[in-house]
DNA sequence: CCTCGGTGATTTTTT
DNA sequence: ATCACCGAGG
C-alpha cells in the first residue's frame, strides 16, 4: 500500500484525516471505494486501531464483500476481525446478542416482504368484512415507512380516515403475531437496535466504547431509522467518515433522506468535507453526457466531475418501433460488438427501468444463442421449492414460526388440508399458544378426531425426528438432506410441471448449503443454522451478480448502481418508463427519475448506447410512446443519431413522428423481432395466451422444421410437444426455445 | 387433494 | 399481460 502512488491528493486525504467527522462526497466512478478501502488499511497499518474497533456499514452484502476482500489484501490478513457489513446485517447480529432483553428470543428468523405479506393477510382476514377492504400492501407500506423513520407503527396509522379504527387493529395485531412467531421484519432490524440503545444504556455503550471508528458508504441512502442509528452508536470520540454522492440518490421511494447527507454538517459539528471529482471510469463524452442530465435538476450540491480517459466514441442513440425491435437491436449491436471487437459477453450491461421490460431482451438473446443472465427479477430464494425447503429449516430452528409452519405442514401434501388446520388454529388460539405448540399436544387432547389423526401424528414424527438431529449438531446442509429424503420431497417435485429444473433449484440449495457451513465451520448446528437462514434472509439480488460467468448482464437500473461496463446499453428511454409515469406525481419522484438516469450512464466506461421503442405495450395494450425527456438533456453533438436515421431534432419535438408499427420513413427498421410472428386472427378462446396452436408448422433454429402435436400450460409455461421433419419428437417451453410459426 | 376457469387486482425501483 | 385468489367439480 502506497498512499502517493495509489491515491490522488483529496483520496489521500480522505485517508489520512483525523480528529473530527469526514465527510465525502464522491462523484460516480471517482474511487470512493479506493478511499474508504484505504482508510480502513490505513487506520489499522499506520494508526494503531484495532480492527475490531472499526466498523464499516454498506448497502449489499456485495460492496460489504468487496469492501472486505480489498481491505483483507491491503492488510495481508486472513481474518481480520472488522465489522463489515450492511446495516441490517449488522443489526441482526447485534440483536442476536441482545435481543432477549425486549422480549424476544435469540432465536428470531427474519420475515421477508412475501412472508410479511402472509401475516398481514391473515391479520385482515381475523378482522372480517371490515378486513377486505384493506389493501395487504397498503399495511405492508405503513409498517414500513413507519419503521424507516423510526416511528411505531401504531403512531402513523391516520387518525380520521374511514378504515382507521381497522387499520389500527390491523397494525397491532401485526405486531402480535410478529411478536408470537418471533420473527422481524426489515424494518425491525434497524428499529428494535434503536429501541435496545433506549433503553439499555449498558448496551449501547458497550458498542460506543467499541467503535472507535465507523464509515458508512453511499450515504445519501440511509433513511431516518439508520441516521440515528448512527449517532447513537458513535460515541463522542468515535471517528465518523461517510461517504455519498447526491446525484446517486435513488431510493427516496425507500425511506432514505438525501438530506441526511446534504445536513451531516449540521449534525456533526466540525465536519471536514472532502470532494471527489476525478472520474477514472468513463470517457469524456460518457462523463459530459452524464454531467449534463444531472445538471437537470436544480437541487444538487455542485460538482464538476472531470477525467483525464480519452473523449470515446460518441453516444449511441436508436430508436425501434416496438419493444421487441428494440430487443432485437441490442441483440444484434452485442452480436456486432463481439464478433467484430472481441468483446466479452460479460463486459456488457443491459439497463432498463423496470423488471417487466426484461422479457424480450431475454427472448432474443435465447434467439441468438447469446449467455445472459438476469439480475435480480426471478430471485432465487423466491422460488417456491427454495422457499418451501426453506421453510422446514426455519421452523425447525424456530418452532414459533407460524408462517413457515402453514408453508409445510401440507407441502408435500400429506392430507392436512384447510379444514384440519383451521381446526388446530381453533385449538391453539383456545389455549393462546402459537400453532406449533399447540401441534405438539393437540393429540393427548381432543382435537382432532377421526381421519386427520394419524396423519398429524405422522407429521409430528417427522418434524421431532428433525429437530433431534438438530440437537445434534447435524450442520445445515445435513439437515436438509434429511428433510428432503424424510419428506420425499424429491419425487413429490417429480411428478410436477417443470420438475427437472425445479429439482436443479433444489440441489442448488443444497449445495449453498454446503458452501456456507464451509465458510463457518467454527459453529454448533443450531447457531450455524440460525446463521445461514439469516444470510439468506438478508441477500439481495445483485448479491448474486458474478462477474466471472461470462455472460451478458440484464438488470435494473438500481441494481446496477455501484456496477461499471465497458458497454452499456440503457433502454427504454421513453417518457413514462424512465421517467416512470408514477414518478409524475411529485417534482421530488421526477428528480429521482433522473437520477436514476445518471447511475444508468455513469456505469458505462467505454461505450454507452440508449435506446426506444416508439411503440411498447403496458398493460396488454399497445402505446405510442415519447422520448424521455432526459434525453433532450444531453447535447446532440455527444450523439450518434445512428446516421440519420433518427431526426436530430426528434428530441425537441413534443410528439414522436407518428410511426406504425413496423415501419414508418425515419424510424430504423430494424424489423421485427424474430420471435414475433405475422400478425393472425385473434386466437378463440382457448388458446388465450398461447403462441401455439396443435398443427402449426414452426421452425426450430437447430433441429429444423416440425409440426405441433401438442400444447401444454400457457404463457409463460407453454410447452409444446413438436414432431420434427426427421421424425423426433421434442417437448419444448415455448418462450425460450428458438422457434418461430413457418407462414 | 388437485385442477380448472373465472375474477379482480396489480406493476417501479428492494435492504 | 400476468398473477393471486376463490369456488366448483373430478
Amino acid at each position: 500500500m502506497d498512499l502517493d502512488r495509489d491515491l490522488n491528493p483529496q483520496q489521500r486525504e480522505a485517508v489520512l484525516h483525523e480528529g473530527s467527522p469526514l465527510l465525502v462526497l464522491a462523484g460516480a466512478g471517482s474511487g470512493k471505494t479506493r478511499a474508504l478501502t484505504y482508510r480502513i488499511a490505513h487506520l489499522v497499518l499506520h494508526r494503531g486501531i484495532a480492527p475490531w474497533n472499526i466498523l464499516a456499514l454498506t448497502f449489499t452484502n456485495k460492496a460489504a464483500e468487496e469492501m472486505r476482500l480489498r481491505v483483507q489484501r491491503l492488510l495481508g490478513m486472513e481474518k481480520p476481525g472488522i465489522w463489515i457489513g450492511t446495516f441490517h446485517a449488522i443489526c441482526a447480529r447485534i440483536l442476536r446478542r441482545h435481543i432477549d432483553r425486549l422480549g424476544y428470543r435469540t432465536n428470531f428468523v427474519i420475515y421477508d416482504a412475501s412472508d410479511q405479506s402472509r401475516v398481514v393477510k391473515s391479520c385482515l382476514k381475523r378482522l372480517g368484512e371490515e378486513g377486505k377492504r384493506i389493501r395487504p400492501a397498503a399495511v405492508q407500506s405503513l409498517i414500513e415507512k413507519a419503521k424507516n423513520q423510526a416511528v411505531d407503527p401504531a403512531l402513523l396509522v391516520p387518525q380520521n380516515a374511514p378504515m382507521s379504527r381497522a387499520l389500527g387493529e390491523v397494525v397491532a395485531d401485526y405486531r402480535r403475531h410478529m411478536e408470537e412467531a418471533n420473527a422481524l421484519d426489515f424494518g425491525d432490524l434497524i428499529f428494535l437496535v434503536l429501541r435496545l440503545f433506549d433503553a439499555f444504556p449498558d448496551i449501547r455503550a458497550t458498542y460506543q466504547t467499541r467503535f472507535h471508528s465507523i464509515l458508512v458508504d453511499e450515504y445519501q441512502d440511509t433513511n431516518r431509522a439508520q441516521h440515528l442509528l448512527l449517532r447513537k452508536v458513535s460515541s463522542r470520540n468515535a471517528e465518523l467518515c461517510v461517504v455519498g454522492d447526491d446525484d446517486q440518490s435513488i431510493y427516496r421511494w425507500r425511506g432514505a433522506e438525501v438530506n441526511n447527507l446534504l445536513d451531516f454538517e449540521k449534525d456533526f459539528p466540525g465536519t471536514r468535507i472532502l470532494t471527489l471529482e476525478e472520474n477514472y471510469r468513463s470517457t469524456q463524452t460518457i462523463l459530459r453526457a452524464a454531467d449534463a442530465v444531472a445538471r437537470g435538476n436544480p437541487e444538487r450540491m455542485e460538482k464538476r466531475l472531470w477525467t483525464l480517459n480519452e473523449t470515446g466514441e460518441p453516444v449511441v442513440y436508436m430508436e425501434a418501433p416496438t419493444s421487441d425491435g428494440e430487443a432485437a437491436f441490442v441483440v444484434r449491436e452485442i452480436q456486432r460488438l463481439v464478433t467484430e471487437h472481441q468483446v466479452p459477453y460479460r463486459h456488457i450491461g443491459v439497463f432498463f427501468r423496470t423488471n417487466a421490460q426484461s422479457r424480450p431482451f431475454e427472448e432474443n438473446c435465447v434467439f441468438s444463442r447469446i449467455p445472459y443472465a438476469v439480475i435480480g427479477s426471478v430471485r432465487y430464494y423466491e422460488r417456491a421449492e427454495v422457499k418451501d425447503l426453506l421453510a422446514y429449516l426455519r421452523f425447525l430452528y424456530n418452532p414459533s414460526d407460524t408462517v413457515s409452519l402453514l408453508r409445510i405442514i401440507n407441502q408435500p401434501p400429506r392430507g392436512i388440508g384447510p379444514a384440519t388446520q383451521a381446526a388446530l388454529q381453533a385449538y391453539a388460539d383456545r389455549r393462546g399458544e402459537c400453532l406449533g405448540k399447540a401441534i405438539e399436544h393437540a393429540l393427548e387432547n381432543e382435537v382432532p378426531s377421526g381421519a386427520s389423526r394419524g396423519k398429524i401424528e405422522r407429521f409430528q414424527g417427522l418434524i421431532r425426528k428433525l429437530r433431534r438431529q438438530l440437537e445434534d449438531a447435524v450442520p445445515p446442509e445435513k439437515l436438509l438432506k434429511s428433510v428432503i429424503e424424510l419428506t420425499g420431497y424429491r419425487d413429490y417435485l417429480q411428478g410436477k410441471e417443470d420438475g427437472e429444473r425445479r429439482l436443479e433449484n433444489v440441489d442448488e440449495f443444497v449445495q449453498t448449503a454446503a458452501q456456507f457451513q464451509g465458510m463457518e465451520g467454527d459453529l454448533g448446528g443450531r447457531e450455524l443454522l440460525g446463521a445461514f437462514l439469516q444470510r439468506i434472509a438478508l441477500v439481495s439480488d445483485i448479491d448474486q451478480y458474478e462477474e466471472k460467468a461470462n455472460c451478458v448482464s440484464l438488470m435494473t437500473l438500481h441494481c446496477a448502481k455501484g456496477l461499471e461496463f465497458p458497454i452499456v446499453f440503457l433502454t427504454g428511454m421513453e417518457d413514462g418508463v424512465l421517467p416512470h409515469q408514477r414518478s409524475y406525481t411529485s417534482p421530488e419522484a421526477l428528480a429521482e427519475e433522473r437520477r436514476l438516469c445518471y447511475v444508468g450512464i455513469t456505469r458505462a466506461k467505454k461505450k454507452l448506447f440508449l435506446s426506444r421503442a416508439c411503440r411498447r405495450s403496458l398493460y396488454g395494450e399497445s402505446r405510442q410512446t415519447a422520448p424521455s425527456p432526459f434525453l433532450a438533456s444531453i447535447p446532440p453533438d455527444l450523439i450518434d443519431f445512428d446516421n440519420g436515421s433518427v431526426e436530430r431534432d426528434a428530441l425537441n419535438s413534443p410528439e414522436p413522428a407518428g410511426y406504425e408499427v413496423g415501419e414508418g420513413d425515419s424510424a430504423l427498421d430494424y424489423g421485427e423481432s424474430q420471435l414475433d410472428r405475422p400478425p393472425l386472427p385473434p386466437p378463440p378462446a382457448a388458446d388465450r395466451g398461447r403462441r401455439f396452436r396443435i398443427g402449426d408448422r414452426i421452425t426450430h433454429e437447430t433441429l429444423g422444421i416440425g409440426t405441433v402435436r401438442k400444447v401444454e400450460g400457457t404463457g409463460y409455461k407453454e410447452k409444446i410437444t413438436v414432431q420434427f421433419a426427421a421424425g423426433k419428437i421434442r417437448k419444448l417451453m415455448a418462450r425460450i426455445s428458438p422457434v418461430r410459426k413457418v407462414s
